[in-house]
DNA sequence: GTCTATAGCAGGATAGAC
DNA sequence: GTCTATCCTGCTATAGAC
């Protein structure tokens, strides 16, 4: 994310991600990337061919390669507990999201993208499914299942699993909707408090699966 | 919803809906918006000055109500049941927002446009907020309060509601991953399986305000 | 209230010099 | 590889006839 000084396409591509995530993708015009990249107005067509393949591109070389650091650090933050419970693999996983490897713009660059991409879905969207979230809530799910007693239906696993990951998404992403419900704005001290929230109520929500 | 017939005001705010839901307020054009109601181009500008205020109109005049819409069929649920459980409150407020009161096209239409305000906060956001969210969460808060034992942070609990509510948004949101994932298509089948399990997650997860 | 016509500008893309 | 200049399409908004 730092301005990479090194060559025009690589800094189209911090400032196309950026502005892409900050307004979407018709809201932003190719002469404000340019400007912003402190480049001419025609290196987008130049190097990507288009605007739209610029937008592709910034998935495939800048949103996959932060989805493979999240994955990494969550991945280490387990191996740190080498006798863990399900409490650290559920914590792990809000932690990789909302405190973990990126910083406060990347994070919301990030999951900003991965939002619109999921309100317009496009070629962008079988990549992400197909190469980052499926595959995460499917290794995630094998950590879960030894922890849970007797027989689980694996689609209800998966459903549990893909819950969490709602519940830590909405957090980030209904921002202003939650700070105004609780009272209660999104600092420091309250960043804990939330993850801590969200792994009690994953946590119960999870062992729903035990019970019935 | 239904085509309304008595006057283009009436036909631009349906139809302004319907396409700043599907593509965005910065895709739609007026005159993608103008020609699908029927009328001239200049009809936007005549009866809301501009594109932009038909955008805030939309909210005012049809999101707003058909939030109210919503919350009605939430409470009617839960008058039909009064002994009601915790897990009564719960289910209605999946139900409310999953199988309610709206059809597919006008749940779609609902959500994903506060979706995108969401993702891009502007002056209805504060509306949406303050006169829907905000005191659906408290009103759903006071019911839920009674069901848990003893002293119970009113910040945990509000947190609690509000995850509720994520993890039933991400599901109707995040529908084409949730799909891959589970390999399940969203049919009729699917629906109520995943209302149930929305319901025991969020219920067991609620209960971690009991047990710490 | 609804129409046509158009002003006035911003958009993406490209050709061709350097 | 980067630049300028420009094409052309599409946009919002408005003026003014009906």
């Amino acid at each position: 994310m730092a301005e990479a000084e090194d060559n025009t396409r690589e800094r189209l591509l911090d400032q196309g991600e950026r502005l892409f995530a900050e307004k979407g993708f018709s809201a932003v015009s190719v002469r404000e990337i340019t400007a912003a990249a402190n480049c001419n107005l025609a290196a987008i067509n130049y190097h990507f061919g288009s605007k739209q393949r610029l937008y592709l591109a910034v998935f495939r070389e800048r949103w996959a390669h932060r989805a493979r650091r999240v994955r990494q650090h969550f991945l280490e933050t387990l191996a740190g507990k080498p006798r863990r419970g399900l409490e650290d693999v559920i914590g792990a996983m809000a932690n990789a999201f909302l405190e973990g490897p990126m910083s406060e713009a990347e994070r919301r660059c990030h999951i900003q993208l991965m939002q619109r991409e999921m309100a317009d879905p496009g070629d962008a969207l079988n990549m992400v499914i197909e190469e980052v979230m499926r595959p995460y809530i499917l290794e995630i799910t094998d950590m879960v299942r030894p922890h849970l007693n007797g027989f689980v239906d694996e689609r209800r696993l998966r459903l549990s699993v893909l819950s969490i990951l709602g519940v830590i998404l909405y957090f980030f992403l209904a921002r202003p909707a939650v700070s105004r419900v609780v009272e209660q704005e999104y600092d420091s001290r309250f960043k804990p408090e939330l993850v801590s929230h969200i792994t009690a109520f994953s946590l119960h929500g999870i062992h729903s699966l035990n019970q019935e």
